[in-house]
DNA sequence: CACCCGACATAACGGCGTTACGTTCAGGGC
DNA sequence: GCCCTGAACGTAACGCCGTTATGTCGGGTG
């Protein structure tokens, strides 16, 4: 059902469930059933968590939305805050290598939903005149993505610098959304 | 064996290991023994994985050092060609999330070797002039990492936009350096 | 010669994803 | 009221996984 994913999202975000919890005899237990619940609605373990990494994606745009108005560099603040802060769940949406092929033979999505919608925010700020929005938007958030990748996986330090502290990593992630945009699109929509 | 890490490094480079082939059983007979002669010399199946990454810091080095000549962009260039050309191997450097205290526990490195060797690379470019070089070194290497981990997880796509293919990445490789580090580091050291 | 230790093989443990199969039970046509 | 159906779920098993304990061999070293 739809609330054992939203359950599972949300226990994820809030760390109550790990990495390691995630298997399929973990999960059923967790939502209070067997194993068997896991390949009777959704397939295949990696079916369900695909549905969980979906779910992923509407916590993400309910964190970057409210503060699309601050403009493009508060907003890769707060994509670099959701992935250090949900690091398992973002591991889930952006990082496993799922066998899209099956899932997409399974009818697991219909409309790549997740980087859609990331696709949109950014072109909605980018309207503000760039030779190439789209381009621009996937070099960002390859930038920002690396930044949570390293930093989460603890190689996020070079020489004296660090990201692994919360402070440091928002600061680069502004620093990235001012360079690799072109200066209009940093206006606040205010 | 030294020589068994570098057989297995290169035979991931060159495809004939794959993703699924890194199993402590496989691996063992890969080498023509069992599964015994990972726990002999290595004492895990990470703490042998974890040994070829470190030979694939060796060999990205061998493959970023012949273009430092030609200025950032093309390290950059060389560096998501390696990355896109060696997926698995890739993914052991840069995306396995390792257990870093048992690693160091285990006397698995003494330096952190790759990473600082692509410190030192990439310090050597900034010499000439960055207000940050350490900083915009961590900055350039997550962004890079960005392109490769998603590219290679099949998510680099937004809009019409891939970089699926080799040449758009490369482009793209080129527009992060000279994006986010400063202009003088731009200059050809030839 | 006795001893020891590195280098392996073998077998077992618990856990994994997955599948086949059985059971329960609510609902609808007759 | 009866029976059929199918969804929902449990149970048990398969092969594979990482890991560990134990055994065996063979070549130095005393």
């Amino acid at each position: 059902m739809d609330e054992a994913i939203r359950a599972v999202r949300d226990d994820l975000a809030a760390g109550r469930l790990r990495a390691d919890d995630l298997t399929a005899r973990r999960i059923g237990a967790h939502l209070g059933k067997t194993t068997s619940v896991l390949y009777h609605h959704w397939g295949s373990l990696d079916g369900f968590l695909f549905a969980v990494a979906q779910d992923g994606y509407v916590l993400l745009m309910e964190r970057l939305v409210p503060v699309a108005a601050g403009g493009l560099p508060a907003v890769a603040e707060a994509y670099i805050d959701f992935g250090l802060a949900h690091p398992v769940l973002y591991g889930l949406m952006f990082e496993r290598p799922w066998d899209w092929d099956a899932l997409r033979a399974a009818g697991a999505f219909a409309d790549m939903p997740g980087l859609a919608l990331w696709g949109r925010v950014v072109d909605a700020l980018a309207a503000g005149g760039s030779d190439d929005p789209a381009g621009d938007a996937l070099l960002l958030h390859a930038s920002l993505h690396g930044l949570v990748s390293l930093a989460n996986s603890g190689r996020a330090n070079v020489g004296d610098l660090t990201v692994s502290d919360r402070d440091a990593a928002l600061r680069a992630a502004r620093t990235m959304a001012t360079r690799i945009c072109a200066a209009p699109l940093l206006e606040q929509t205010t």
